[in-house]
RNA sequence: CGGCUUGUAGCUCAGUUGGCAGAGCAGCUGACUCUUAAUCAGCGGGUCCAGGGUUCGAAUCCCUGCAAGCCGACCA
């Protein structure tokens, strides 16, 4: 491998890793390393009267070095933590042999490097507890070095911080911000907090078609792909909602699912296009049950992770603790806008739009008039945890009607911040009625709505068979982890959040290779003679040569005796 | 898709009117047996995002492109 294009630092390191091997030492070994505790087991645990903790194994990341001659400070991290270990020259080599102090563990290792050590647990003088370690063991030399954070009294220096890079190399990020990794352990807590009591309900875990012939259960423009066998289009769900009553109407009684969703629309700092939501779908309920199901929820969610209701998010403090106020969402509209809905027409409900400077386009129908509205104006309104209920009709065609109501559904949104945190209906399960709200659909979508949903007549098929009355609901787990984390954006809760892809350095091609390998050895030299050796057609070598010399690797001179090629 | 901002050493960032490319940390060499942002002495390290242009001269000014962040549009 050569050298060419590294750092320094890097370099060094390779240097480090020739002579490691030298040694005998196995930078990359393959054996079992037992360890027998944790860093923070010993924090927690450790203590000098009992004398406890005086054989411990642990492994982790070299992070920090204070090198102070024939003994040493450094601080090993693992997955829980970091404990600081003390080196001393004459006890990791009892005999004449300094190698292990002097040369390996102060030159051949570097921050960053991965090691096991064996020792026993001390308190120095500065009052800090501390492996004493008797033996070491190279369990990974890297080979880039790390960004250099520090800190003192809980203040940061130098933290690594450029979001491109943190997202990109998100091993990174985790390797040297220690609250990341706590957003994440938290994402876990927050899913098996909910699988745990969904599990207590009875309900059951399912998992349903990613890869789906007919995107449905929700209005978003899908990703499409293809199946070579069957030769069909297929597309990847944008919601597993239409699978998840199948199964209602095949006689479970509780199901749910972690779902990645994904949708080929817009990313900022909400939205990404995969993503996670939970759906749950409980037989013989309604959506009035739904909403003290989904309160309980977040209300136990906020309990694991914190201890308490009130989970600060951003300037706010917001309080799960149950009940959730109820607010219709003609109530909201009349609070905020002062206008009443109920019974107006599409026209008179655009009339009231243009009062309210709220701009619409003639393809929208009344539900989404509607839903404009409630946007513009009263959203933002709710920060702390409120279900608005009852949606008109026509933008809800998956939710039964409402039992006092035929223009409004039996539908909640539960809204945090201002957000769409859960939505779930009272289900449609009249399949002429439900056929019927497809069809709408089908009109909007002709009208010029894109987004309108897709029929699926299997699942109509289903209905037919009969599905018991069922409240479904489906919540966003990334929202969920951004409120409950107070992390402002989706990039923050997703390991990997999408990125354009990095821009590839300028590769040599195989045939410019070929020139170049030989001009190594010849430079300079006669330009027939070069393309003779080459074996290249007139073409590739023409293609090869001012590839070259446009990246300034070679140059073409003209001299008496002819063309020559040199290396730059 | 539009507006604003950013891109310089491994990391965080300076860089004046266009005039030799800078600092701290990290790294290397040396000293140091309880340090903890270790300390002390010395040293090295650059495709200034990429490509054009203006100029005697460009990290700096202009144009185009790439990537990222924020705001907005679209979108649940």
């Amino acid at each position: 491998m050569d050298n060419f294009e590294l750092s320094e630092q890097e370099i060094i390191r390779r240097e480090s890793l020739k002579k490691l091997r030298e040694l005998n030492i196995d930078p990359y070994p393959a054996a079992e390393y037992k360890i027998n505790t944790t860093s923070r087991e010993i924090k927690e645990k450790f203590n000098p009267e009992e004398n406890n903790f005086q054989d411990v194994y642990l492994a982790g990341r070299m992070m920090n070095r204070r090198i102070m001659g024939k003994a040493s400070f450094a601080e090993l991290q693992d997955h829980e933590g970091r404990i600081q270990i003390y080196v001393n020259r004459d006890e990791i080599c009892p005999g004449d042999d300094k190698t292990m102090y002097n040369e390996v563990f102060k030159k051949l290792l570097d921050r960053g490097d991965i090691i096991g050590v064996e020792g026993f647990v001390f308190i120095t003088q500065m009052g800090e507890i501390t492996v004493h370690v008797k033996n070491f063991t190279v369990l990974n030399k890297s080979l880039r070095p790390l960004p250099s954070v520090k800190e003192k009294d809980g203040k940061t220096y130098d933290a690594f911080t450029d979001p491109e890079q943190r997202y990109r190399q998100r091993y990174v990020d985790l390797i040297v911000n220690p609250q990341v990794k706590d957003v994440f352990v938290k994402r876990t807590q927050i899913i098996n907090t909910m699988r745990q009591m969904f599990n207590e309900y009875g309900y059951i875990e399912v998992e349903t078609p990613i890869l789906q012939p007919i995107p449905g259960g929700a209005a978003a423009r899908p990703f499409m792909t293809h199946h070579n066998t069957l030769n069909i289009p297929l597309y990847l769900r944008v919601a597993n909602e239409l699978y998840l009553k199948r199964l209602i109407v095949g006689g479970f009684e509780g199901v749910y699912e972690f779902a990645k969703d994904f949708r080929n629309e817009g990313m900022d700092r909400t939205h990404n296009p995969e993503f996670t939501v939970m759906e749950i779908y409980v037989a013989y309920k309604d959506y009035k049950w739904m909403m003290c199901f989904t309160e309980e929820i977040c209300e136990r969610v906020a309990l694991a992770l914190h201890g308490t209701t009130k989970v600060k998010l951003g300037e706010h403090v917001i309080d799960y603790k149950t009940p959730f106020p109820r607010v219709t969402m003609a109530e909201a509209i009349q609070k905020h806008t002062g206008y009443n809905i109920l019974g107006k027409d599409e026209e008179q409900l655009r009339e009231i739009c243009k009062k309210l400077g709220i701009e619409i386009d003639p393809s929208m129908g009344k539900g989404k008039i509607i839903d404009e509205i409630f946007g513009e104006k009263c959203e933002h309104h709710y920060i702390q945890p409120t279900f608005i209920t009852d949606y008109p009709v026509e933008m809800s065609p998956l939710t039964k009607r409402h039992r006092d109501n035929p223009e409004l559904t039996e539908r909640f949104e539960l809204m945090v911040n201002g957000k769409e945190l859960a939505n779930a209906y009272s289900e449609l399960n009249d399949p002429i009625d439900q056929r019927e709200r497809f069809d709408e659909q089908l009109k909007l979508s002709e009208k010029g709505d894109d987004e309108a949903m897709f029929i699926d007549q299997d699942f109509l098929r289903a209905l037919e068979y009969g599905m018991p009355p069922t409240s479904g609901m489906g919540m966003g787990i990334d929202r969920l982890t951004m409120f409950m984390t107070n992390s402002p954006s989706i990039q923050d809760v997703l390991f990997f959040p999408q990125m354009k892809p990095e821009k590839k350095k300028v590769e040599l091609t195989e045939d410019e290779k070929i020139v170049l390998e030989l001009l190594k050895t010849l430079s300079p030299v006669n330009l027939e003679q070069l393309k003779g050796k080459t074996g290249l057609s007139n073409k590739k070598w023409d293609k090869a040569i001012k590839g070259l010399t446009k990246q300034k690797l070679a140059t073409v001179g003209k001299t008496a005796e002819g063309l020559f090629v040199e290396m730059v």
